[in-house]
RNA sequence: GCCCACGUAGCUCAGUAGGUAGAGCACAUCCUUGGUAAGGAUGAGGUCAUCGGUUCAAAUCCGAUCGUGGGCUCCA
């Protein structure tokens, strides 16, 4: 048969093996690198028969994505094969590549220690070397049942049991035979480059009912170039770390004795807060929404009408007041309820739009905390839209539209989801498919790509949610998009409509940086602490050569105070080298050096915390270029914005 | 909440066999007035997270608690 590959039409007798095929077409050198074949939407094995009637045949080279992809599976078996040698009685149960690297996770009697962790990794080397082909077979459920069960190895059986298919295919290298679907590198040798990282405690099947397994987490590349590359990459990225950058930069703290996941904010943090706050409270007036603000604790019924209490308390603060039960609230949407019932409204009110920078309060769990990333009290910068139900669909891309310019207005790359109706959820059929109609057909009419995450919504209602990623991958969930049926029910919301009947409102719960505080954790990673010009707490440092220049410094901080441009001053008593590189530590835009010729020219010296110099420029151009840079990145959504201090 | 690791000066970190603590930066004082990433000298600063135990003696060994980090679960 003939078959084609990287373009060549090769004639394949029938009954040869991919390797067989490959090696017709590619040069030795070539073939050594390939890892495994594809043949349409199936990944093959080496060793496997070209497919009756495969038409190309797709080598999987050990440099490409998916061949790293499958050098990190094979090296998860590498892994666990190792474990099983050092520590026989340890159960092996499910070990997939991931996008960093692998993991594999075992039931061991004790935990592994950094020390088992070296043992493993040389195990790991010793079965490299030994160079043993993964050999596939396939087994009837049964027959692969008993022989995991046979070993000892129940959670094989259990996954066998799960699966429910007939047969099932297994990998052995060497000493070591795993359930898998495949496919694997040609041997274990192939493998040449892996690092083992971390150990994790993990629950069986994610279940935290369930026994808490070891996991053990590796990493592995074509060679140990990409592997070093990979390992420095993750040592830059600690640098933007938020917690650490908010150290430096003297941002916020988080004290323990104010207690976790608390943020302190700094002069300069708190800065950046206020001017983040003060764009979006005019932003959203701007696009018809109203500011409203409410108390931070009511009363528990009001709660229990909510469902918060049914189904939120482990998350609430509660307290008494004369004998009255209240809780702290953990979402604004409370408040913004009562306003909108507070008298009759008409058809024509609607949407009623509800914003409010709300402090919220969560009792995370405190293994879950992290930096801005991840607290029990911030401000969410939350909004409720009460509409009739044909409004529903333009409220909802105004929404997204207006997440798209404020993402855009930071450059921040994000991903889309849309979360649909989970098992455990309320109200009918027909409102949810409204609901989620109304949302997918906003994000087609925007245009913007998104995933569709399957039962993952809100008990109440569909929703998309926009996660941003941090220095080290992790993605975080900031804007949300969520329809809820539930609330207006359950507060008996009305407007009267054209027919002079009762209709029911259609609420949507939004957010658009998400929370404050995760906003600016993600925008120092982002930045790596270089806020755009309009965000930095100190836009501008004047630094002095000598004192001979204080008089000048003085006059010339004064005229760009004069235009809103928050400058300082350093006229210590040091050389300029020193305070040069204490002001580009501190990320500040624009360093403004004055020497003599600065004064005698009635100039600034401006220098770029990039390193580039612009030269001497009369203190009015400054002060242009400065207010003109903090307008630049609003042009791109259409918008404008200025907050000036003085 | 669960698993593992960690907690020494404001910050970054030494402290390797248990014998009452060190460095650099930052800070203070003095000298130095020096053009684009660190000039010099001197000084001050720590109940070694907290509590308890073992020991003649604990930063060091053991336990508990609090906190932090990496994961799991959960979520803005």
């Amino acid at each position: 048969m003939d078959v084609s590959i990287e373009g060549q039409q090769m004639a394949v007798q029938p009954g040869a093996s991919c390797a067989d095929a490959l090696g017709l077409a590619l040069s030795k050198k070539k073939a050594k690198q390939v890892l495994a074949c594809r043949c349409g939407e199936a990944l093959l094995d080496l060793t496997t028969t070209v497919p009756e009637g495969c038409a190309e045949l797709v080598p999987v080279y050990e440099d490409s994505d998916e061949g790293v992809h499958l050098l990190r599976h094979s090296a998860a078996h590498i892994m666990a094969t190792a474990v099983k040698r050092l520590y026989p009685d340890a159960k092996v149960t499910i070990g997939p590549a991931i996008d960093s690297g692998f993991y594999y996770d075992f039931d061991y009697v004790r935990p592994f220690t950094p020390e088992d962790l070296q043992a493993i990794e040389a195990e790991m080397a010793k079965v490299v070397a030994e160079d043993a082909p993964f050999e596939r077979s396939v087994m009837s459920a049964a027959e692969a049942t008993k022989f995991f069960a046979d070993q000892g190895e129940t959670y094989k059986a259990e996954i066998i049991a799960d699966l429910g298919a007939e047969t099932v295919s297994i990998y052995k290298n060497g000493s070591f035979t795993d359930l898998c679907r495949g496919p694997h590198i040609p041997s274990t040798g192939r493998l040449k480059a892996f690092k083992l990282t971390s150990v994790a405690g993990a629950y069986w099947r994610g279940d935290e009912k369930n026994r808490m397994l070891q996991r053990i987490y590796g990493t592995a590349f074509a060679d140990e170039k990409a592997l070093k590359k990979h390992l420095q990459r993750i040592e830059e990225a600690k640098k933007r770390d938020h917690r650490k950058l908010g150290t430096q930069l003297d941002l916020f703290s988080i004290s323990e004795e104010a207690g976790p996941g608390m943020i302190i904010w700094h002069p300069k943090g708190a800065l950046v807060r206020t001017i983040l706050e003060d764009f979006e409270r005019k932003e959203h007036l701007k696009r018809g929404y109203e500011i409203v603000q409410g108390p931070q604790i009511l009363r528990q019924d009001l709660w229990e009408r909510s469902g918060h209490y049914e189904n939120y308390r482990e998350n609430m603060y509660f307290t008494q007041i004369d004998d009255q039960a209240y809780g702290v609230k953990p979402m604004n949407c409370l408040s913004h309820m009562l306003i909108y019932k507070s008298r009759v409204r008409s058809y024509r009110d609607l949407p009623q739009r509800y914003f409010e920078l709300g402090v919220v309060h969560r009792h995370e769990k405190s293994g879950v905390l992290h930096g801005l990333l991840r607290v029990r009290q911030f401000t969410q910068d939350d909004a409720h839209i009460l509409c009739r139900p044909d409004q529903l669909q333009e409220e909802i891309i105004g929404i997204i539209q207006f997440v798209g310019d404020v993402m855009g207005l930071f450059g921040f790359e994000f991903e889309l989801e849309l979360s649909t109706r989970p098992e455990k959820s309320i109200g009918s059929d027909e409102d949810w498919e409204r609901a989620t109609a109304a949302l997918e057909h906003a994000l087609k009419t925007v245009g913007l790509p998104y995933d569709i995450n399957e039962g993952d919504g809100a008990f109440y209602g569909p929703k998309i949610d926009i996660k941003l990623r941090d220095a080290l991958e992790r993605s975080w969930q900031c804007a949300t998009i969520q329809c809820d049926f539930t609330l207006p029910e359950r507060f008996d919301l009305v407007y009267i409509g054209d027919d002079g009947e009762r209709h029911r409102p259609v609420m949507l719960h939004r957010v658009i940086l998400g929370s404050v505080e995760r906003f600016i954790g993600a925008l120092i990673e982002h930045f790596a602490g270089a806020f755009p010009t309009w965000l930095a707490p100190v836009q501008a440092r004047l630094l002095t050569v000598t004192d001979a220049q204080n008089e000048f410094a003085a006059k010339a901080l004064a005229a760009l105070k004069a235009r809103g441009i928050r400058a300082e001053a350093d006229v210590r008593n040091e050389k300029l080298g020193y305070k040069v590189r204490e002001a580009q530590m501190d990320k500040i835009p624009y360093i403004l050096v004055i020497g003599d010729k600065e004064v005698e020219a009635q100039g600034l010296n401006v220098r770029l915390r990039t390193g580039e110099n612009l030269g001497l420029k009369p203190v009015e151009e400054v002060a242009g270029l400065i207010v003109a840079d903090c307008q630049e990145p609003f042009k791109r959504g259409g918008m404008s914005y200025s907050f000036a201090a003085s």
